[in-house]
DNA sequence: AAGTATTGTTCTGTTTTGTAGAAGTATGCA
DNA sequence: TGCATACTTCTACAAAACAGAACAATACTT
């Protein structure tokens, strides 16, 4: 079975909107007779005439009904399809799409985004969802770019480039401890209890290989994988958390927790991933060289 | 703006779907030039890259993705317009799809629809309405034939032609009288409380003049316009009914009503109303044929 | 690193499809 | 009957889509 012809349905609808051929001709900008081929052709290839000749006019029959009304449908669903495309210049230029692996760091997302947030003219997109769901997104371009603290494994099809955001020290946080008791990393990693990121999580590994390292065995009270949940455990004092500061940034300005000495060696890295294509949005153009200026910012400060 | 050319879409979504411009060109039975030039054009018409050229192959952009969601939707809208006109040949010969005044007599429905009823072969859809809505669906061929008990205008455009069906003599129908009890024509029509048809209906044109004629003055307790309805109060022992008995056949048997003989010159003339074509459904052409067949064989009953 | 296979593009000539305009047919109207 | 309207048919022409060859870029192989 052959495909519809679309040249002659739309032909067809005009002819059914307009009423008569003659005036369908006029609307089209094109003869009469050639207005009167093509619709024949579909009835020819439909198998059933569309037009009832009645007099000198044509009259709709019980398939032209239904066909118009397909038609009609159709048509419309190319005009969204054309405007759809069209609106992708002006809607997409000023928003910025996010993917955030649901277990980052809500602080070091909000950092992220700090360029555009507040903007009038920016739109922010956010959505959360496991490294699979996101990199889905992205190869469907329903993300602009995905935020994350573990790099996916790359094979031969990948269409994606990885950028370094930031490197961050892990640290040991908790609440602050009485006077005069010892606050050594090792003396505290056998005493307190710990929460500690969930096996997934390339720190933990690193985590473990630095206690093996020290020679102590961590008493874990917690094995969490959502950042927001660490910082939460953190602040009711179930524990000291093996995190990057910046997760408990607030807590550690109100004094409400208190950073223990850096882990040595343990980092955690972020990486924005982006589609290959060099920026086609410039919303995410303009976030990637505000961080490229931040993380300069951050060396030269830590000096 | 120009139209959006179907063409050039089919075969881009026969490239999106294949994954590869060859692929898709073979699916096509065509050559890959072929498509490649004309998958070009659709972008150039749209003006954005549908695909991305990444290496020796295509990958879709973020407008090609969103072309490809729509476009499968217009495509699929097409095949089902094209079964759809081929469904007609199929389910429409065998259904048969009736519109009948909602005031007319369900008796007569039934009666008309007699030929058809039970078959296995066969479809019955009843649509009841007004002569308005009814007419319209006439015209958009959602009902093959409109059953009614008034004519309406013809106007120069109008596409159908009627077909008297059946004349039914009206009758004075009510409950029983009691022994002995007058039951002539003038004297019941001053006595006794009458259900009468509304305005609209014929039959009461032709009732007043009647009684005009005769020189009485009917007592009307209620005017109605649903035969059903009148069936029902007439039951209910309301009055007398104005109506052709075939409305309260079942009653008339079972002896819980009465006809109190017919009303000279009155009578009720039921059409079949079908569009101006032949019978394009074979099942209305059944039904007319019997029809013809039934009112031969009451008219030499009659005799 | 060189050869080979794969994939998409460009170009040229050919085929298919669509179109205009004149002539013809059928209908409606004065 | 004469004339206008509406569609169709026919013929020639124009536009579009197409195949095939030559080519360019990439990936795989040895």
């Amino acid at each position: 079975m052959a495909n519809l012809n679309f040249h002659h349905l739309r032909y067809f609808l005009a002819v059914a909107q307009a009423g008569t051929l003659t005036k369908a001709a006029e609307r089209l900008n094109i003869s009469p007779s050639a207005v009167s081929v093509q619709v024949q052709a579909l009835e020819a290839q439909l198998g059933h005439d569309l037009f009832a000749r009645q007099g000198r006019g044509l009259v709709l029959t019980e398939a032209g009904h239904l066909v118009l009304e397909r038609a009609e449908a159709i048509f419309n669903a190319g005009d969204e399809l054309v405007s759809a495309v069209r609106g992708l210049d002006l809607a997409k230029r000023t928003t910025v799409r996010v993917g955030a692996m649901a277990t980052l760091s809500r602080n070091f997302q909000v950092t992220f985004l700090q360029p555009v947030v507040g903007r009038a003219d920016a739109r922010i997109v956010i959505r959360s969802g496991s490294m699979r769901e996101l990199l889905h997104l992205l190869d469907a371009h329903h993300i602009d770019i995905l935020l994350t603290n573990t790099l996916p494994p790359r094979d031969e099809t990948t269409a994606w480039t990885p950028h370094i955001l930031a490197d961050q020290p892990i640290s040991l946080v908790g609440r602050p401890l009485g006077r005069g008791k010892r606050t050594g990393v090792k003396h505290l990693l056998e005493t307190v209890p710990l929460i500690v990121p969930t096996i997934e999580n390339h720190i933990r590994g690193e985590f473990d290989a630095f206690a093996e390292r020290l020679g102590v065995t961590p008493l874990i009270a917690a094995e969490v994988d959502d950042m927001a949940m660490v910082r939460l455990l953190a602040r009711e004092g179930l524990g000291m958390a093996v995190a990057p500061p910046i997760v408990v940034r607030d807590e550690l300005a109100a004094g409400d927790l208190r950073e223990f000495g850096p882990l040595p060696g343990l980092k955690e890295t972020f990486y924005a991933i982006t589609p290959t294509r060099r920026f086609p949005n410039p919303l995410v153009k303009e976030l990637m060289n505000a961080q490229g200026r931040k993380k300069t910012l951050a060396r030269d400060g830590a000096r």
